[in-house]
DNA sequence: ACCGGACATCGATGCTTGTCAATACGATGT
DNA sequence: ACATCGTATTGACAAGCATCGATGTCCGGT
């Protein structure tokens, strides 16, 4: 990458390079904040876990029930949950010697949001 | 993960494990269709990349412009068109020398639905 | 026919990540 | 006190991924 600046077609109005509408698209910034919430709904497991505890009584669920819906060892379905956690579309909650999680509305907004905005026009 | 079965509480009715709408929620084949897409967009470059294709004129961009909005190698941006392209989310056309990208609406609002349809219930 | 520019592909490299077995921690019942 | 059960943490390993430099390919102009 040689230019490291962007906007002047190197000549005069080339077809190609209509400027994108730069202004109304998305910063690093933006992006850089958004892409981890992404990153860790991401995967078959945790898009599963999710949606198993969203489905579940008031939005939560046990984790003894979560670790028997899936093939998988305990310690792997508790990293899954902690990845999910840590992103902050989970909350955690210990309930005598069981755990529940329960989804965060906003954080799940905030990425449906996303969309809404980004994607959809018809043509 | 001792136990392969799943099922039976293991006594009683123990008040934990109220047993999840497994109904309801998101089945593992469903899971595994709908995650790649977001790993391709779970990534801040490429979620910037369609949000730039996206709010280009008639929602599609050109190649070259797009590699000046990064700080990143030509051969970069190439890759992570090419993983977006090849998830299904953009569309992919050589007009002359240049090559333009177009999002694939029907691809973001799969996604759209997946949160409308998942996340937001009030309590 | 040649050169130059726009993208794509290849090969390599270092970092991240999904998974497991083993172990640790904490609460409960006996 | 102790054994037990539910969950988290640690350490290790293989696979995946983002990035780059170099090279290849296709097209348009001279």
């Amino acid at each position: 990458m040689s230019r490291t600046e962007l906007p002047m077609p190197t000549d005069a109005g080339l077809a190609c390079c209509t400027p994108l509408a730069t202004g109304a698209a998305m910063s690093m910034q933006q992006a850089e904040q958004v892409a981890p919430l992404l990153k860790a709904l991401a995967d078959p497991v945790r898009l599963r876990l999710v949606s198993l505890i969203a489905a579940g009584a008031g939005g939560e669920a046990c984790v003894c029930d979560l670790n028997d819906a899936f093939e998988l060892t305990q310690a792997t379905i508790s990293h899954h949950l902690k990845v999910l956690h840590s992103a902050g579309l989970l909350d955690r909650e210990k309930r005598g010697v069981w755990v529940y999680y329960a989804v965060r509305p906003e954080a799940l907004s905030a990425v449906a949001n996303l969309f809404d905005t980004a994607a959809l026009q018809p043509a």
